[in-house]
DNA sequence: CCGAGTGTTCGATGAAAATCATACACTCGC
DNA sequence: GCGAGTGTATGATTTTCATCGAACACTCGG
């Protein structure tokens, strides 16, 4: 039979059900920042919850994936013992236009 | 002689001194957010501070003009015992680009 | 020179959000 | 079926942020 996993699958939110100000609390946090761009220079479904360079424990990286999550920002999907992730990016571009390829592309000014 | 206020000009940070944090954490805020949207709307230095229908005192709104102000999104002169407000957008729109149209022009999803 | 109108500043308060430590649930190789 | 690896859930703590009230500063018209 198929393999599947008897774990719940975890709850998405489709980014037309997004608000403006919640893409935007979303991305305005530095974990959250770094795990989108990190996403985004990787394959699709590359990378599960704990191989990203982020300074906090798992207890609030899982917390920062669910507020993604909610945000229309990754999709996740249980591939044996670990949840491996996806950026969005075809949905949540026809849905905020723009706003990704800016967080992504847009370098800090020179301190 | 020329007309000038013996007020301490406010503080004014340029976009391109912003980072993409600050900017997204400034937009993050539901009164702000009103603030920016009723501000494109009007002519530029039409709207003093105390003009915008938002629900907080003149303390908390002295205060949102200031994150505003720090995000180079606004920008403010003193006219009187007023203090009229100017959106930034060219200056924003050249350092974000699209992230105002997308803030301004975004709306939102059907319950 | 007063008084009304307008904003800012300060300190305190309260609510929201991030974080942690611990305990739990699930998968898989051995 | 154990045990290691992975992620979630819960509860407590901390930090951050929005807010308010009151006091203060400035402008202008009388």
């Amino acid at each position: 039979m198929a393999a599947s996993s008897h774990r719940a699958a975890p709850e998405h939110t489709h980014p037309d059900q997004v608000s403006v100000l919640t893409a935007l609390s979303a991305l305005a946090d530095p974990v959250r920042l770094t795990l989108v761009r990190e996403l985004a220079g990787s394959t699709e479904w590359s990378r599960s919850c704990g191989s990203f360079d982020v300074p906090v424990g798992k207890a609030a990286l899982s917390h920062h994936f669910a507020v993604l999550r909610g945000a229309g920002l990754v999709e996740q999907r249980d591939e044996g013992p670990k949840r491996v992730n996806r950026l969005r990016r075809t949905e949540f571009d026809a849905r905020f236009p723009g706003l990704l390829d800016l967080v992504l592309h847009t370098p800090d000014p020179n301190p």
